[in-house]
DNA sequence: GTCTATATCGTGATAGAC
DNA sequence: GTCTATCACGATATAGAC
């Protein structure tokens, strides 16, 4: 499928609407601020788009899927829980040097979705969540972690990594492949020094 | 000092306002929505208010200094560094088990405070950071904690605990007691068992 | 495709009666 | 102290000329 200069324009606005929500907030954004980023007049980037909503929507659910396709691969290799869940950490933490402003948009503007847009949203983290936590739980099983709740598991870990979406710049002076050691380290082998 | 009715009042709004600055962001929340919840009309609130950006700096600025202070606390007292930073990460967790909505607020919505607010809080959170990246290093150099970036340990621990604001309710069958053991358990000691 | 002009709405905040 | 009425503004989105 050839993408038309229409479908490139439009991917293009997206993109400069992430860094912008990302910055400023979904509610913080104008539709003047994102056509004076883009170069363009308000209303005619509605030539490109349908709605805000539609933008922020676009960056969500990419996001969304993009985690979720991750997790499916994550659990049909064929490794130990803990080599499992070390792997899907990283392709997180990846995916947050790669595609900072989107991720930061999806975890922290998807309140702003429509009402419907919403709660296909929730459900998607949900499901995420379960087939996660599912992992978690079956390390455990097999005495491979710590016996903690599962659920703070769960979020310690995936909560403990979201700093990296708002801190990291290529320009920092830490490589990605030392900031995922460091914290892989720090997650699983602890903090403290025996 | 005793407190007026009208403090006491002037309180009860900016409560009420954290829980809905939470759930619906400070954009997205109006000042129609606020005077509902509270039960008066929106003209009547700012007899007892000034504006809606001086609530959100009541609420940012309260738990800043409550952030700061525990700090200094910790600072002062005469343990290893190792059981200053596990104190310290009980103070934070139990700061959002207790002021959830307000901790909340000040994490998120920060970003919305007028111009002259905004520098002074990025300043203190930039010093609050300093602060304890210093008490990280030193707990290094003494040979209590991995040889990690610091600046990774330091956003990796203050951002693990960040989920609890959003997820722990009282009725959720985990105690305060466990969730802070199981989160010190994960950092300090890593998730893997060994 | 891009613009100007504008419709329509919701916002924060104030004035002033009671 | 609390209300009704309203101002001034900026928002999203559309219509229609070019």
């Amino acid at each position: 499928m050839i993408k038309k200069k229409k479908d490139i324009r439009r991917e293009f606005i997206i993109g400069e609407a992430a860094k912008l929500f990302k910055q400023k907030g979904y509610g913080g954004t104008s539709m003047r601020d994102l056509a004076e980023q883009v170069g363009l007049d308000a209303a005619s980037m509605y030539h490109y788009i349908k709605s805000k909503d539609e933008i922020l929507q676009g960056i969500c659910f990419d996001i969304a899927n993009t985690y979720v396709s991750q997790l499916t691969e994550i659990e049909n290799a064929t490794q130990s829980y803990s080599q499992k869940l070390k792997a899907l950490v990283r392709l997180h933490i990846h995916l947050m040097t790669t595609k900072g402003p989107e991720v930061s948009v999806a975890n922290n503007e998807w309140k702003s979705l429509s009402a419907d847009a919403l709660t296909e949203f929730k459900s998607l983290r949900s499901q995420y969540e379960k087939r996660l936590a599912a992992l978690i739980e079956a390390g455990a099983e097999a005495g491979e972690f710590q016996q903690v709740n599962t659920s703070v598991a769960l979020f310690t870990l995936l909560s403990a990594i979201r700093w990296v979406e708002l801190w990291w710049k290529p320009d920092r002076g830490i490589a990605t492949e030392e900031l995922e050691n460091s914290i892989l380290t720090i997650l699983f082998q602890g903090l403290e020094r025996k």
